[in-house]
DNA sequence: GCATTAATTAATAGAGCTATTAAATAAAAC
DNA sequence: GTTTTATTTAATAGCTCTATTAATTAATGC
């Protein structure tokens, strides 16, 4: 039987559509796991298309991977600007990271995968962005020492508060595959439990610093 | 220049150096990026001995990672006999965790890859081990009841309060590149790290759960 | 329309990997 | 010592993958 070619829908071209696909494959599979044949296969195109565009595998995954790193850095935010208390501070980073996390969920493992098997590629990359991160540190440490001082927080690092909130939300995307099978979950009710699971996870997170008493 | 073969010293046999170097390998690598040439080159045998005596390259795999899966899910436990109040049974979960990982730090990794790139055979070695991770919860959750009931403890699952417990530690160490190179940090240096952290991720998980007042 | 440039494909070189085979060497059995 | 069995190696078949090349088709400019 002939397989038919699938044409992209109308004016879509080629380029961007071996972009979109080949995220996804790289997130999937990673770099080492994904061929240029399957990305080509998935498009509808033909594989020297994919060298055509972007000469070499490694040049495309670097493009697509530099953008993620990005995405990935900077999902820990707040907004200094909003001046709220620090118990919304530490329940804004908490959510807003799982919530942005939960649109990439595959990207921690990509990450922490490429991190470990290239780390040259890695550290290049890093270089470019590490301003950022350490700023963000140094802003919510501003938020933290004063907390320390006034007695209503314990002694912590930010960094140390800070890798804990990662450690909690982050091995809720790295684990799934675990999760899910010791729980027989679809891949649905896995993210219905990672949503559910943030409010667990800002509560350990506040009462491990807090030093005032809980409200009902 | 000719390159020097080395023979494994006195009486060891090649088949336990093969098992012993693939280990290595894999760890390091993970199953799609190590090769038999690989493992042969740092035996210092010829590659075709590695399929005399496992046959094939899945088969070797399998028979270390069955050991090595094994490990991983038993490496959180506590003794119930001991009859140690539940703050130490906390105390001591996290920091045998910590440490057994500790002996086999690219582990976490090695999981967590395997896991996600090849489910199919994660789940036909996770079935043999399933009962004994789920007894284990099942003692856990009998210790955890009888402290909620006497309100010394908040209420939670006994499945979040561990997923807490493995997230904070096992991320130390699938997260070892990123923050070795955020911090500096050496090998050893970064070992040094995650031991002096066990207290504190000891703390932040006991506060999070206790309703007792902090003793000093 | 015709020439020029861009996009796409077929074909394939070249490399690395797994697994097998047959031959060579070492060890054990008798 | 000779036969038998176990271990080790060299050689290589058969795949799959990346990247290139040359040819083909489509698009654009004038």
């Amino acid at each position: 039987m002939s397989v038919k070619k699938e044409r992209p829908v109308k004016s879509e071209n080629f380029e961007q559509l071996i972009l979109d696909i080949a995220e996804n494959v790289f997130l999937e599979r990673g770099f080492a796991l994904t061929t240029t044949t399957e990305i080509a296969k998935r498009v509808g195109c033909n594989q020297a298309l994919i060298h055509y565009y972007f000469r070499t595998k490694d040049r495309l995954f670097e493009r697509l991977f530099e953008k993620k790193f990005f995405a990935f850095m900077t999902s820990v935010s707040y907004r200094r600007e909003d001046n709220l208390p620090f118990k919304e501070i530490i329940r804004g980073i908490v959510h807003n990271h799982l919530k942005i996390i939960s649109e990439n969920p595959k990207l921690p493992f990509l990450i922490i995968s490429e991190m470990t098997l290239n780390p040259q590629r890695f550290r290049a990359i890093a270089e470019t962005i590490e301003s950022a991160v350490k700023s963000m540190l140094v802003d919510l440490n501003l938020e933290l020492q004063k907390e320390i001082e006034a007695k209503r927080v314990r002694e912590i690092s930010a960094f140390d508060l800070l890798l804990s909130i990662l450690s909690l939300n982050l091995f809720m995307f790295v684990s799934q595959p675990l999760i899910s099978y010791v729980k027989g979950f679809t891949w649905d009710e896995y993210m219905n439990f990672v949503k559910q699971r943030g409010d667990e996870i800002f509560f350990t997170v506040w009462r491990g610093i807090s030093l005032e008493p809980d409200k009902q």
